[in-house]
DNA sequence: ACGCATTTGTTCGTATGTATT
DNA sequence: TAATACATACGAACAAATGCG
């Protein structure tokens, strides 16, 4: 009997097909939004078959990694682009008869706060993985739609993997944030893991999100992490759910 | 240039087969829990290739309607056993230093308030596709883990398919509540939506869930779809953030 | 304890269809 | 129209997991 139960003592060779095709993801061999080479050619460079090189690419589509295309090419995942916004925010618009069309996503307009060095809280700093003393960026932001403030975020990112990030800079970016990160900084985030709760609004929420203090508002903390499972970013929202609502789908 | 552009003219025989296996799910020839017929089985009855049936089940399986397992067979997905509980309930204790271990899940009891005949407001209709003045039925319950109530359910069903349903029957049926349903009244929950927001406790709810009224709760209302899209179910659901949250996974 | 039959999982190969440029 | 890329479909062989005799 095997001391650890679910160890796999093998890979099938899709899967290390996948294993190598990520490791050159992450090295920036093919960066976002670019193709990455054909299947008939990455089955001559891994001397396999065209069927598993397929089904590796299947795998790493599923998880969002990749997005095929028929009859141009496998992609790398963006970020950027991305229909002008949203991949990860769940947050949408209550329907109402005067709201936008189906199919159609509302506009959504951002404004920074701050960005500043500053010396994460010891929870903080174990959830994206600093090391002792390590320094932290943090950012605060607004989320505007239809110039109403919906959503009020508190980002703590890894420092050394974004050195250079100013208000400024991010102010003058258009596009998602983690548009930014990937153009700029080379840090993709690949998935997250968010916990919700119900809180009310302190003071400075309530002041900036134009609501009494007290009122509930949804708390989304977030936890995304880049290509090897490695958390870098820390995210605290605070949503405003009068207007909106955080939409899940179960399977 | 096509009137309707993503119109799909026809469509593989992978998916054709699969249409035809959904349709025998849903007209009970294999039933939830059950084993549907091998691979080779199913290529020889509908005169594929077991390679294209393989696809089929693989969509199925992805959709969570099959369950794949290696030396067994291909089974029906059911909400009964699936250990004990949950499926669609995205609930979960903070994570904290006397809380249950990894892997465990923490055990969960059920208390019925009440389950009657009802008029159905005419939002709550709508959703669940009540044709006019078809009969509701009202359930609403209150979710415990460790002894302490975290969530109050307010649960909206036709009438129609669950002919019979009382609190009684629901107390004594042991396991989830999607397990009663598909084992006695042969509806199935294949899906769900939910809308997630916060909102304060009113005196029912606070009185229920032993906290301050005006105490921040995270209502979730979930629409839950059977095979062929369905609605059948309408379940608002007020859930106490204090020491749980809802937990999602970002792809 | 062993082997065997069954079932899904993996891998290869080949041919053809569909979408894009 | 032609070339290229992914998508579909078939067939075949072997591997791994399961359960039974």
């Amino acid at each position: 009997m095997p001391a650890v139960p679910d160890a796999p003592l093998f890979s099938p060779l899709y899967r290390q097909i996948a294993a190598l095709i990520t490791r050159s993801l992450q090295a920036s061999e093919w960066k976002p939004g670019e193709a990455i080479p054909s299947e008939l050619d990455l089955a001559a460079r891994y001397k396999v078959s065209q069927g598993t090189v397929r089904k590796a690419i299947d795998d790493l589509a599923a998880g969002n990694l990749l997005v095929r295309r028929q009859g141009k090419g496998t992609y790398v995942s963006t970020h950027a682009e991305e229909q002008t916004q949203f991949r990860f925010l769940r947050l949408a618009p209550d329907s109402a008869p005067g709201a936008p069309k189906a199919g159609e996503r509302e506009p959504l307009s951002r404004r920074f706060l701050d960005c500043r060095r500053q010396r994460a809280p010891a929870d903080v700093a174990r959830a994206i993985g600093l090391r002792g003393g390590e320094a932290a960026l943090q950012v605060r932001r607004l989320l505007y739609f239809r110039g109403q403030a919906v959503v009020l975020d508190d980002i703590w990112l890894s420092a050394g993997l974004f050195k250079g990030l100013t208000s400024t800079r991010l102010s003058a970016y258009q596009g998602p944030m983690y548009g930014l990160f990937e153009t700029e900084f080379g840090v993709r985030m690949v998935r997250a893991t968010e916990q919700i709760r119900a809180v009310v609004a302190d003071a400075t929420a309530a002041s900036l999100l134009e609501l009494a203090p007290g009122a509930p508002l949804l708390s989304v903390e977030r936890v995304a992490y880049t290509y090897d499972d490695r958390p870098v970013e820390l995210r605290r929202g605070l949503y405003d759910t009068r207007t909106h609502h955080y939409r899940n789908e179960l399977g």
